[in-house]
DNA sequence: TCTATTTGTAGCAGTAGAAGTTACAGATAG
DNA sequence: CTATCTGTAACTTCTACTGCTACAAATAGA
């Protein structure tokens, strides 16, 4: 499974950001936040560079900041930032196309999953990281 | 693996069944159209067993067969059976309890999760055992 | 009752991907 | 110039799934 905690993570690191505004954060403070490695939050924050969530910026007093506001972030687009992005696995080994259902079950079940992983995108995507930094700080769930 | 192949392996052995009706299919021969080895058929036929949607029968001209009606089974049952059932992962190690983001961010994450989670049945539950029978056998996407 | 067959399950090795770690080049503030 | 950070490569460790062998227990049929 499983499943990635990277995406918990970033959605952390993504908080630990929207509450310093626009101050520079280090690698290895946030990995400390985290309980993890520095490289670990470094390799997180390349992913979010590349989608554009986040802005990093190297040397002294150097570290990452938000590239936008919260509220202009929803969880949808840090999903697809760091997921390879399917809920289940196609068949490890291609199934038998000798037999009458291992010849099309691929075709319909890669059909299901992008239906499902769109309606996971769809319910990501009412929250912005404003939303859910406040449901932090809040303490409330 | 990230996700598991778990599911996709659970509906191609289940449709497999609705397939050949009252009869009882063996797992030698079940694992050869999923292109795997028996015994990790058996192992998903167990889980699928616990959930109540197959009985298999040991012996002589044993093997498994459906619990039900093809439309009677929906594939949410199918997915509950076989998932550990997390989309995403939460920390892989406790986050900080000094940091106010790390304190609270699981309780939020988690119950983000069983939102989505709840998301991903509510699609499924919406197509029969039948339902992909049907559109394994006509080819069809 | 005996035999052949089939499941259920334990136990172990192989594999792949994620996480953790060390090390260092390159960038940059002061 | 120097101290500080990021980006990244390279390596090890960890973990979960898969594949396989082996065997006890169950059961149909002779």
């Amino acid at each position: 499974m499983a499943a990635n905690s990277q995406f918990s993570m970033a959605v952390h690191v993504l908080a630990m950001l929207a509450r310093s505004k626009d101050e520079n954060l280090k690698s290895d403070f946030l990995a400390c936040s985290v309980n993890t490695n520095a490289v670990v939050v470094r390799r997180l924050l390349g992913q979010l560079n590349q989608a554009k969530l986040v802005v990093s910026q190297t040397g002294a007093s150097g570290g990452s900041r938000l590239a936008r506001c919260p509220d202009e972030i929803n969880l949808a687009e840090v999903y697809k930032a760091v997921n390879c992005g399917e809920v289940f696995a196609l068949h490890a080994r291609a199934p038998s196309k000798d037999c009458p259902v291992g010849k099309n079950i691929e075709a319909v079940l890669s059909c299901l999953q992008r239906e499902i992983d769109k309606g996971i995108e769809e319910k990501l995507s009412r929250y912005t990281l404003q939303n859910l930094f406040e449901m932090v700080e809040q303490g409330k769930v």
